[in-house]
RNA sequence: GGCGUGGUGGCCGAAAGGUUAGGCGGAGGUCUGCAAAACCUUAUAAACCGGUUCAAUUCCGGUCCACGCCUCCA
C-alpha cells in the first residue's frame, strides 16, 4: 500500500515519506475566528479531515495543528463593531467551529492553538529574524521581512518577483516599507487596534498574520515537518511567507509536503453574498439537512478540483446515504448459518483493495467509493440469492466499518429507531387487513402510517418492516 | 496586464492512447394484491477547430468559456 500526494512545491505525485517512520506531523491553516465559517471554509477542513483519515488508515501516527487566528484585522474590526472585548467576540466563533466540526463529523486534531495564546513564540522568531538580518523595522515602527534577503521567495507560487510586481499597483500606504513585497511580522500598535497590543522589543503592537502559522507549527511541530495544508487561495502569500519566515529562522527546510484543496462553488459561481448562495454550516441545518448528509457532499470530489455545491447534490447524497443505511440493515438481518465462502472472502479482499489504492493515490475519493458502491451490489446479489452466509455478512459489517473510519459518513451499525405503539398497532391492523384481502382497510392504514411519517414494506413471505421516512 | 487550473452523458463525478468507472435520476423487466425495497437489463458523454498516431474524450497547438492567484478570502 503505497501513498502518494500532489506536492504543490514541485507540482508533481510523490510518494509520501515521513521524516521520522511511522509518524506525520500535519499542519492546517485555521478559521480565522470572526464569523460563523461557510461551507467553502469547511470544504478545506473536511480535505484535511479526509487527508488525516487516510494518513492514519495507512497506520501513520497523526500530530495534526490547526491554529485559530483570533488577532487580525478583521477579529479587532468586528469585536469593536460588536463593543466586545476581543477575546469574548472570537470565544463564540471559536465554540461555533468546533460544534460545527462535531456536525460534520471532523476527527479533533491534536491540537488548536490560538494566536493569542503564542506572542511570546511569535516574538522570539521575529527576535531571531531581526538578528540574523531578515527583517528591519521601517519608520511606521512595524517590523518587515525583507523578501530581498530570502532568494527563494516564491518557489511555493512559482510567483517571479518582477512578474508579480508589474500588475501591482503600488499604494500610497505602504511607502514605510524597503520594497513593496515585503510583509509584516509585527504590526505597530494604532488607533484602529483599540486596546488589542502586546509590547514587544519593537514597541506595543500586534503580530502580523503570517508570524502566526510559523510559530505555532514550530511550537508543536518543530523547525521541519511533513505536511502543511490549506486552501488555494492561501498559497500566495499566506504560505509563501511561511516559508520565507521559518526557513530563515532555522536554516532547513520547512515543510515537504504542501497540499492546497481547491474552492468550493455554490451552482457554478463563487459563493458571495451579492448571489444570495452564501452558506455556513448551519443555514444548511436549518433547511433541514444533516451533518452526515453535507459530508457526503463534501467528500464527492477530488480535493484538487473545484466542488460545485448544490441542493440537487444533497438530495443525491441523501439518497444514497440512505441506500447504504438500507444495505447495512438487511446485512444485519442475514441469518443464513455457515462460514464465509472463498468467493466473498475474495470480494471483500477486493474492495479493500481497491479503496486502499484510490485513498493512497492522491486521495482519489471517487475511486475509493467506487469500490464501495461495487461492493455494496455484488453483495445485494449474494443476499438476494440467499448465498451470503451470516458470518460473510457479519465480515463484511466489520469492512465497511473499517472504510467508514476513513469515510466518517457511515452508519454501519445504527440501530433503528424506536418505532411508537401507535405506529405499530396501525401496521399490525393493516397486516391483518391484508390477510383477509381487505385491501382497501391495508392502503388506508397505509396512508395513515404515512401521514405519520412512516412508510411499511412487505417482506415476502408474510413478514414487514417499518421504516421512518 | 502577468501566472495558473479546468471544461466528461439530465445531474454529480473518476480512470485510461485502443477494453463497463461509479453514484443520483430515467426506461424496461423479476418479485408483489398494490406499493416499497432489492435484483437483472438498458439508454444518454467528452466545449470548438486543427495536428500527432493504425487508433484520442485521453497527447500537442489554437479558439471560446469558466474559475483562481497576483489585493492578509479555505
Amino acid at each position: 500500500m503505497t501513498l502518494t500526494f500532489f506536492n504543490t512545491l514541485d507540482r508533481r505525485r510523490q510518494e509520501f515519506k515521513p521524516i521520522h517512520e511511522g509518524k506525520v506531523g500535519l499542519y492546517t491553516c485555521g478559521p480565522t475566528v470572526y464569523n460563523y465559517a461557510h461551507i467553502g471554509n469547511f470544504r478545506a477542513y473536511m480535505f484535511e479531515d479526509l487527508l488525516r483519515r487516510t494518513l492514519k488508515f495507512f497506520r501513520y501516527d497523526v500530530t495534526q495543528v490547526m491554529n485559530l487566528t483570533d488577532v487580525d484585522d478583521k477579529t479587532i474590526r468586528d469585536s469593536r463593531k460588536a463593543g466586545l472585548p476581543l477575546r469574548e467576540f472570537t470565544g463564540k466563533y471559536i465554540r461555533a467551529f468546533f460544534e460545527d466540526l462535531k456536525v460534520l463529523n471532523i476527527e479533533p486534531a491534536e491540537f488548536y492553538p490560538a494566536a493569542t495564546d503564542h506572542i511570546p513564540e511569535m516574538i522570539e522568531m521575529i527576535r531571531i529574524l531581526m538578528e540574523k538580518g531578515f527583517a528591519y523595522q521601517a519608520e511606521d515602527k512595524s517590523v518587515y521581512f525583507s523578501i530581498d534577503k530570502f532568494p527563494e521567495y516564491g518557489k511555493l507560487a512559482k510567483i517571479d518577483r518582477e512578474n508579480q510586481l508589474s500588475g501591482v499597483r503600488i499604494r500610497n500606504d505602504e511607502y514605510a516599507k524597503d520594497s513593496v513585497a515585503d510583509f509584516a511580522l509585527w504590526k505597530a500598535w494604532d488607533e484602529a487596534d483599540g486596546d488589542v497590543a502586546w509590547e514587544s522589543p519593537w514597541g506595543k503592537g500586534r503580530p502580523g498574520w503570517h508570524i502566526e502559522c510559523s510559530a505555532m507549527s514550530r511550537r508543536y511541530l518543530g523547525d521541519s515537518f511533513d505536511i502543511h495544508t490549506g486552501g488555494i487561495d492561501n498559497m500566495f502569500p499566506h504560505h509563501e511567507d511561511e516559508i520565507a519566515q521559518s526557513e530563515s529562522v532555522s536554516g532547513r527546510k520547512w515543510v515537504n509536503y504542501w497540499l492546497h484543496c481547491d474552492h468550493l462553488m455554490v451552482d457554478g459561481d463563487k459563493m458571495s453574498k451579492s448571489l444570495n448562495n452564501f452558506y455556513t454550516l448551519r443555514d444548511l441545518l436549518d433547511k433541514g439537512y444533516k451533518g452526515r448528509e453535507i459530508r457526503m457532499v463534501l467528500l464527492g470530489a477530488h480535493y484538487r478540483k473545484k466542488l460545485n455545491f448544490t441542493f440537487e447534490a444533497l438530495d443525491q447524497a441523501r439518497e444514497a446515504l440512505r441506500k447504504f443505511d438500507d444495505f447495512f440493515r438487511r446485512l444485519r438481518e442475514v441469518q443464513v448459518p455457515g462460514a464465509a465462502d472463498d468467493a466473498t472472502k475474495k470480494i471483500l479482499a477486493d474492495a479493500l483493495n481497491a479503496f486502499s489504492s484510490g485513498l493512497g493515490d492522491d486521495l482519489n475519493i471517487s475511486e475509493g467509493m467506487a469500490a464501495l458502491y461495487d461492493l455494496q451490489r455484488e453483495l445485494n446479489k449474494r443476499i438476494e440469492g440467499g448465498t451470503l452466509s451470516a458470518e460473510g455478512a457479519e465480515a463484511a459489517l466489520a469492512l465497511f466499518r473499517e472504510f467508514d473510519r476513513v469515510l466518517g459518513v457511515l452508519q454501519v451499525d445504527a440501530s433503528a429507531e424506536a418505532v411508537p405503539e401507535a405506529v405499530k398497532t396501525i401496521a399490525e391492523a393493516r397486516q391483518a387487513a391484508r390477510k383477509n384481502k381487505d385491501y382497501a382497510a391495508s392502503d388506508r392504514c397505509r396512508d395513515e402510517l404515512k401521514a405519520l411519517g412512516y412508510v411499511v414494506e412487505d417482506i415476502p413471505g408474510g413478514g414487514y418492516r417499518i421504516k421512518a421516512l
